[in-house]
DNA sequence: GTTGACTTGGTACATAGGTACGGAGTCTAT
DNA sequence: ATAGACTCCGTACCTATGTACCAAGTCAAC
């Protein structure tokens, strides 16, 4: 059998804490290995490509429950490519929203640079209705 | 005295729940009115008035623990702007990352759409370095 | 004078993604 | 053989913003 690593080695493999690994273990993104007698996870190599691919999908926005789906449809290319189409969209509707909340604030700062002193804000009180 | 109401008539007059309200409370951002002997809360109107604040301040991108920062510096509308500006940063800065991870997504769309097929799939192997 | 709606305080639960801790066992180096 | 580092499991804690539930008290209407 092939080299394996205990879970400090492959926290330091690819640079998350032990905690975290095992965190993902209790969500089933990552599996188990099977412990000899002395009851310590021993990983074979190919687990550092497995968290390295978590890591890069939460860095694509994607959830761990979205990650753990991604291996429950053994998705292929296909799958892929529409689970990347819906977070897509996601990720542009809250650029919609917060685009919104820039132009609002935008224009209570551009406002307050012109039209308030420190007796009276109408932004203030408009907020309050 | 004017015109109070009890707590109900309060969460229905500005659209939240009686369970927000009092979750405001005690967070601090609702004073609790003096209590009758009954033991119900008379709110006076004007607390309508403070729950839109908070209402609208959250829609701004404001936290809960900002909107209370807001009432301890017994703010005027300067010290609102500086905290609008702040808040404004913060904004683009969620932009941008969501931005740079759209732009990613994109790519990898693309990338599905012409290249891959069902076997191999290049970028899903790239996610796993 | 009873029924139904309302309110009270306190607490538990929920999401998401971890972090921290504690006591016990084990491995490694000297 | 002993010190220090590592690992085990289970559980509690954290942020943020609420929601849900409970038993008990109160109010308004009929």
């Amino acid at each position: 059998m092939g080299k394996t690593m205990t879970i400090g080695k492959l926290a330091n493999a690819v640079g998350i804490s032990v905690e975290t690994i095992r965190f993902y273990e209790r969500k089933g993104l990552v599996i188990q290995p099977e412990k000899p007698l002395n009851g310590f996870r021993q990983y074979p190599v190919s687990t550092i490509s497995r968290l390295k691919f978590i890591i890069n999908a939460k860095g694509l926005g994607f959830t761990l429950n979205e990650i753990r789906t991604l291996d429950d449809l053994s998705y292929g290319c296909k799958m892929f490519h529409d689970l990347a189409s819906t977070k897509l969209d996601e990720i542009r509707n809250e650029i919609s929203h917060l685009q919104a909340i820039e132009n609002n604030l935008t224009k209570i700062i551009d406002h307050c640079n012109s039209d308030c002193n420190d007796e009276h804000c109408g932004i203030i009180e408009n907020m309050h209705s």
